[in-house]
DNA sequence: ACGCTACTGAACCCATGGGTTCATCCTAAG
DNA sequence: CTTAGGATGAACCCATGGGTTCAGTAGCGT
């Protein structure tokens, strides 16, 4: 986690090394677990190894704080799922689409199911009413940045023949519809840690629901 | 919303009117606007026209008050879901499958698009921290029940030769997935209103892709 | 050596809000 | 009419926590 310098006894780092990111780890750190209104600026300044005003001069208010955790984690989350996605590039036109289209599907399932998604829908969510335009950011990288570039590469296998004519965006809302909703709720809303073997179960059963309704033949 | 129907005969009425249920009711609406840690018990009080101690003698503390009027949404949206799954028994086996999967289709999504809906999830997403046992009540009713329902009927179905030989729990799973997973992402967690057109656009693009993925033919 | 800056810790201010107390009021029952 | 018990409102207690102040301290560049 953090960048925890300084040496043992009893001196903490008093250096002028990135407190700042050391204090968004923690802070990220804290609202996962406590949620907004529960986490105390003084408990992620204590996860921080530093003194409350220090979080203060930092960042300006609790809220700021909130706002730039959040920001960090959409910007890391959106950069795997991109990343994922991406591998369709090179695999799909060799590769058995099938073969491709489980990997992907495992692959965001096992980011979805991740500490730091789970902590990330779950602040979203909670501060649905306080902060309402952080939902756009959040949604904006989380979910349709990686469902447009999904709808990319299926446009690209439409017109190779692999996959049967079709709206690209819509497929694509389908793929994540079919994989996510039954990881909503079996892992009752990320509070039960499904299984591997149930995350692979579900990721082929999507695939194959998928295949059927979008592939071609 | 929430009529104040005192219930005049063989109801345990304590006092004049029934201001159990009028405290609930408002509860529900000061939740719903405000989140649960946000909302205050004063406002509860006042929107119920109740002295905030009469609060306390009715309900215990302000958990209980949440718990009361969780469970009161979960059972009403479990009971309208339910009516809508159930009109399957009587409409599919006559009528085109899909023409009754459709009609099912919008039925549930404006359930799910309704207020009580939109707060219900919302309340019990920002609550898994504090009360992670509401998550199986409200699962229970709201998803798990209408699934098993709806898979009640997809077998029937698939009996008849009306869908492929298939997992009707499976079935049932993916059908609920392409229904809810795309109105989420449009209606942002619910901050968005979903224009109708776009609501029977949704609906109608389930339906295909679920028939293709699991109909006859 | 000097001063600038970042950091510390502890005390402090103050608003919010859960929960209680109490004297009083009002209505339904007898 | 009397009475009992739910209902009232206003004051009250107290814990929590956001945000600030301040005097002191440690490192760094010059």
């Amino acid at each position: 986690m953090g960048s925890v310098a300084s040496s043992g006894a009893g001196g903490v780092s008093r250096g002028r090394v990135d407190k700042r990111q050391a204090i968004l780890d923690a802070a990220f750190a804290v609202f996962a677990r406590r949620g907004y209104e529960q986490a105390c600026v003084q408990e992620i300044a204590q996860e921080a190894r530093v003194a409350k005003p220090t979080v203060y001069s930092h960042l300006n208010d609790k809220e700021t704080l909130f706002r730039h955790t959040i920001d960090a984690a959409a910007d890391i989350l959106m950069a795997e799922n991109l990343a994922v996605v991406e591998r369709l590039r090179d695999r799909a036109p060799d590769d058995d689409v099938r073969v491709a289209f489980a990997d992907l599907a495992q692959r965001l399932l096992r980011i979805c199911c991740g500490e730091r998604a789970r902590a990330l829908r779950w602040l979203t969510y909670a501060q649905v009413a306080r902060f309402p335009d952080l939902i756009e950011t959040v949604q904006e990288r989380t979910a349709h940045r990686p469902r447009a570039a999904l709808a990319d590469r299926l446009a690209r296998l439409s017109l190779a023949g692999r996959l049967r004519p079709c709206d690209p965006e819509q497929a694509a809302e389908h793929f994540f519809a079919l994989l996510t909703g039954p990881l909503e709720s079996r892992s009752r809303l990320g509070t039960r840690s499904v299984p591997a073997a149930e995350l692979r179960g579900m990721a082929d059963a999507a695939v194959d629901a998928f295949l059927r309704a979008y592939g071609s033949d």
